[in-house]
DNA sequence: CACGGTTGTGTTCGTTGTGTTCGCGCTCGC
DNA sequence: GCGAGCGCGAACACAACGAACACAACCGTG
């Protein structure tokens, strides 16, 4: 699939400027502009459509000069406009949280945010679309389901208790270094730890949807492995 | 807090009063009425509104008799309705689901379904309710992304021992990319795993009622092969 | 119409790797 | 030092698969 268009809804120049060359270094997603106001987000959205290069993606900020942005949400909404939509603002009251999630608000991102916060969630997104790429056509529920798990954020717990943080820097590395699949034993042994202890820190990033779960059969018989993979 | 007031959008009348009384049987909801066209919705919406007892939740169906429930979704964003909307169709199609998404539905079921697997939607969306009710006035990223996460899927019912939903998965993937039936060495094939296993999971899915057998005969003489087919 | 041949089904049982429990060592606060 | 708690791994119960085998259905032949 081709690049992600972002079209950055800001009426902070500075904040605008820092937002968009944020998207630019995530790899996947291009800014295809950036607007000062809801009427100028109305117009670009328009615009990009009319030109046949739809906007994919927006990061809407809240506090606008003419009008709020969940007011530009429902306006968008109504004018059938398909872009997904992050809300990056600074608006922390939970009314508005809970009602740009009813308008469908895919994503919610507080700022102030640093680099890698926001690279978190534009990834996610990243995440969001390639199942839908590579979903089939016709979808059953379980898939559905998949679908809008990668898309809701997973809490970035701290660390579990049980878990240290050596360990699982040691973990995802070894995961990362591998091409294909790893199996909790050769991760084990990779690592040097137990295979309790691998599995324990891989069903972890799994479950956080870092680690992806796979099947290998026929080896030699037997229980098939279970194969963790990095994306 | 108060019981959900949803609204069940259902053209047709019969699944109309099962997803009510399904509703009704789940405790903390309530229908607030049922709609059998979008019209019928739009102005259910708005009278609950004008009395004072807005609608919290909408069950939406996507086929609807005057409009597809996508359009029904936009008109309602537009017209500034702060319910939530869990769609409740058969519509499989990847691209519905999509846009469904885009537009802020929150939950995606598909028809048909066990009052179980509903239940299990409900008290999902519930939970994210609970969050929103206990999160704070104000809120931080981190409470954000759990409240976000609470929408996400949880897994569905539990597979019979002796099955692992890796394998499942891929199985019901090799069954409905094929254009016609597939006898189960073929399905083996495809997967990567042994004859035996792949008959398992097709008699499964067949006892399901979700791939249907049958027989091809005098391929080269010989015991005639059954064979699955995805619907 | 019995009978053997041929092809694929259905099941049993052993193999292998998973997932979990429980206790041990290590580090840290006191 | 000396409990307290945390993170780890040996051991174990069992889950999931595949080789092998006995049987089933169809077909051709005498």
């Amino acid at each position: 699939m081709s690049e992600v268009r972002v079209l950055v809804v800001e009426d902070e120049a500075l904040a605008a400027e820092a937002h968009a060359s944020y998207v630019d270094r995530v790899p996947g997603f291009a800014v295809a502009g950036i607007a000062r106001s809801a009427r100028d987000a109305a117009r670009a959205l328009d615009a990009a459509r009319d030109a046949g290069t739809p906007v994919d993606l927006v990061l809407l900020d809240m506090n606008l000069p003419d009008g709020h942005g969940l007011g530009l949400l429902a306006g968008l909404r109504g004018a059938g406009h398909l872009c997904d939509v992050i809300a990056v603002t600074a608006a922390r009251d939970t009314q508005v949280v809970r009602q740009a999630v009813g308008q469908g608000v895919v994503l919610y991102l507080l700022k102030p945010f640093t680099f890698a916060t926001f690279r978190a969630k534009l990834e996610q997104y990243a995440a969001y679309r390639a199942e839908l790429a590579a979903a089939p056509a016709e979808v059953v529920q379980d898939e559905v389901d998949r679908l809008l798990g990668s898309l809701r954020p997973t809490a970035t717990v701290p660390l579990p208790k049980g878990m240290s943080p050596e360990t699982m820097r040691a973990v995802t590395a070894a995961l990362r270094d591998a091409d294909g699949e790893l199996s909790a034993s050769e991760v084990a042994d990779a690592v040097g730890s137990s295979r309790v202890t691998a599995r324990r820190y891989l069903e972890h990033l799994a479950d956080q949807g870092l680690a992806a779960r796979g099947l290998r059969y026929g080896a030699s018989g037997g229980r098939p492995e279970v194969g963790y993979s990095w994306r």
